[in-house]
RNA sequence: GGCUCCAUAGCUCAAUAGGAUAGAGCAACGGUUUUCUAAACCGUAGGUUCCAGGUUCGAGCCCUGGUGGAGUCACCA
């Protein structure tokens, strides 16, 4: 009997057909456990059966009750609230729930279900380092591989580095013009920022360069000729910055010199290339490392930009898309509420969606995956509406297994992170915030050990941004991150390192808790503890970490209370000790198990 | 302007599948430690769940209309 809330519409169902003589299905009756304020255990709800019976809810609910309690042994008493039937259930019944628990490690599991996912997460651009906004995703793509992992599936995680582009040519060209051959150890910095520091230099040249050109004659006429005559001369260049770049630019000339020099396959360029991203490749595996996370496999977009290519020929081919005069192909997607969406270019090179069409279908034939959940920010659900539709119009195999892990974007209290006004918010300097942070708290304490610290600090920083709704935009708060105390990643890692102290104090050997007869502290948290799973599944379903935070801290929220309330090593009775001892020790377990999902380390002491 | 998403306590967030009196934390105030370590516990205060209708025995959740905010609508990625 491992499943209470089945056994439970098992035995409604049975009872509505003894006494009404009418078949009902397991769901039309929904069981949920008994809210605090009342007695008993789990609550059956009978509203949605009234109709069909046609008895009112109490009626239905005393009815089953009398049933129930005379047909069951593991139901003690039952009391009818409205329509709600709550049932309290056999002392023996929960010592065999504990027993079930201790002997089945894996209980905490949903039904396992194998299938083979990718995940893919992080995804960056290599000119520049992480930043907040990469932790939130980073944290949500590696939960999500460890949560779906929990479900039994076969998990690989991958991303695509945007390697390529106008972008690291910036900082390329800028090195180039003015570094003088100087290298990250030379000047003992961090070699990702390094890179990122000679993309900012490049955009203050070219700011410097765009300003001093609005006053020649050229761009004096070019505002003289605008379209709109009420635009003043501060917005009008402000509009006109990108197409100054593509034009009068010479850095910008300069810039596409390089890439056009890099598609060239120029030695020289590559070589350049090649050092740029490999200072930007070492920086980045330290702030995974930092995370604690890693990947199977990265996907460069300099090898899989010219992807796709054969898909959108056959597509053209069977007719799925189509091709205007200038030789440029584009799907037409109105049926699907989207719009006409350009595949490949009237010069017949590709664009994003060419690539990520090719990437995608590369990688489920190398992995021979069934899904694929992409973790990206919610500003592209668009692009990836409309890339998994014409997936489904090329009727490729997986596309229904596509899943877009669309997270909203993080804020601060401020407002929202420019990189222009220099507040984006950088993901080693954030880390070192929170545990110095830790460091600081843990003084106080008396407490040194630079692990643990690292811990505490990484916790509060991981469940502060994890237990929010991925789907929703987020304010970050700097002063709530580093928070220890309350609603935190700490006050979970606490429960555990209290739960480990008495153990440590307790002892291996384990007597008999026969006979013994739990409070409803303990009932309660021996019920959260049964939920796990279905908050795990739950989770998985909806690609939400979130569940499994918030369980997290639900559970050590009820310990902490039941700590302060009961004595344990010094329990009334042996047979309760020897309970409590079983019951706090899978307490532990399971946070540790939950926390693990989410990234997060526990300490055995703090 | 079209499409998509969001709106819950002063702030940050919860709320099982539509279920009982919408819950936590922070901030404020008051209390609890010779303790299985107080990064804890208890209490007080704080709500027209953006607005107006509708469906339902029952709506924060579903439907319609509106208001406010965000994103997106490139031969960019």
């Amino acid at each position: 009997m491992t499943d209470i809330t089945k056994e439970i519409e098992i035995a409604a169902m049975e009872a509505v057909k003894e006494i009404y003589q009418v078949d009902i299905s397991p769901g039309d009756f929904l069981v949920t456990s008994t809210k605090k304020e009342h007695n008993g255990d789990y609550t059956l709800v009978t509203f949605a059966v009234s109709k069909k019976l046609r008895q009112t809810p109490p009626q239905i609910a005393a009815a089953v009750g009398e049933f129930v309690q005379r047909t069951r042994p593991w139901v003690a008493g039952v009391e009818v609230m409205q329509g709600f039937l709550n049932i309290s259930l056999a002392p023996d019944y929960w010592t065999t729930v504990l027993d079930h628990m201790r002997s089945h490690p894996g209980y905490w599991k949903p039904v396992q279900s194998r299938e083979k996912v990718l995940v893919e997460f992080a995804s960056p651009n290599t000119n520049k380092p992480l930043h907040l906004g990469h932790i939130r995703n980073i944290l949500l793509g590696w939960s999500t591989y460890k949560i779906l992992s929990a479900c039994g599936h076969d998990v690989h995680r991958v991303q695509i580095v945007n390697d390529r582009g106008i972008a690291i040519c910036k900082s390329m060209l800028a090195w180039q013009q003015f570094g003088e051959g100087v290298t990250p150890e030379m000047v003992g910095m961090k070699s990702d920022h390094f890179v990122g520091d000679w993309y900012v230099r490049f955009e203050k040249k070219f700011v410097a360069e765009y300003k001093a050109w609005q006053t020649s004659s050229e761009a004096q006429e070019l505002f003289e000729n605008r379209k709109d005559k009420d635009l003043a001369e501060a917005d009008f260049f402000k509009g006109y910055k990108n197409n100054y770049f593509n034009t009068a630019s010479q850095l910008g000339s300069d810039a596409r010199q390089l890439l056009l020099k890099w598609e060239a396959h120029d030695a020289e360029t590559l070589e350049l290339w090649n050092q740029m991203n490999g200072w930007v490749y070492a920086g980045f595996n330290e702030t995974y490392k930092s995370l604690g996370v890693e990947f199977d496999k990265l996907y460069f977009e300099s090898n899989t930009y010219l992807l796709g290519k054969d898909l959108i020929e056959d597509g053209v081919k069977r007719g799925v898309f189509y091709k205007k005069e200038d030789g440029s192909v584009w799907v037409d997607l109105t049926e699907d509420g989207l719009d006409h969406k350009l595949l490949l270019r009237s010069d017949g090179t590709s664009v994003y969606m060419t690539q990520d069409l090719g990437t995608a279908q590369k990688r489920f034939e190398e992995f021979d995956a069934e899904r694929m959940v992409y973790v990206v920010a919610d500003e592209q659900n668009y692009h990836f509406q409309a890339l998994f539709a014409i997936m489904a119009k090329l009727g490729a195999p997986y596309a229904k297994g596509l899943y877009h892990l669309s997270y909203g974007m993080v804020d601060l209290p401020e407002g929202k992170m420019k990189s222009r006004e220099g507040t984006v918010i950088d993901a080693d300097d954030l880390m070192a915030d929170v545990i110095e942070e830790a460091r600081k708290a843990a003084a106080d304490r008396e407490m040194t050990d630079p692990e643990i610290v690292r811990r505490i600090g990484m916790a509060a920083l991981k469940f502060f941004i994890i237990k929010v709704d991925p789907r929703k935009r987020m304010t970050f708060d700097p002063k709530a991150s580093v928070d220890l105390q309350g609603q935190t990643g700490p006050y979970i890692q606490n429960a555990f390192v209290r739960i480990q102290s008495i153990l440590r104090k307790a002892g291996d050997d384990r007597g008999s808790y026969e006979g013994y007869v739990l409070n409803e502290d303990e009932k309660l948290l021996l019920n959260m503890l049964g939920q796990c799973r279905h908050v795990i599944e739950s989770a998985a379903k909806e690609y939400s970490p979130a569940l499994v935070a918030n369980y997290a801290y639900a559970l050590a929220k009820e310990y902490h209370r039941y700590y302060h309330d009961i004595k344990v090593i010094q329990a009334e009775t042996e047979a309760a000790k020897e309970f409590r001892l079983i019951l706090i020790k899978l307490i532990s377990d399971m946070l540790k198990h939950t926390m693990d999902l989410l990234g997060i380390e526990m300490p055995e002491r703090m």
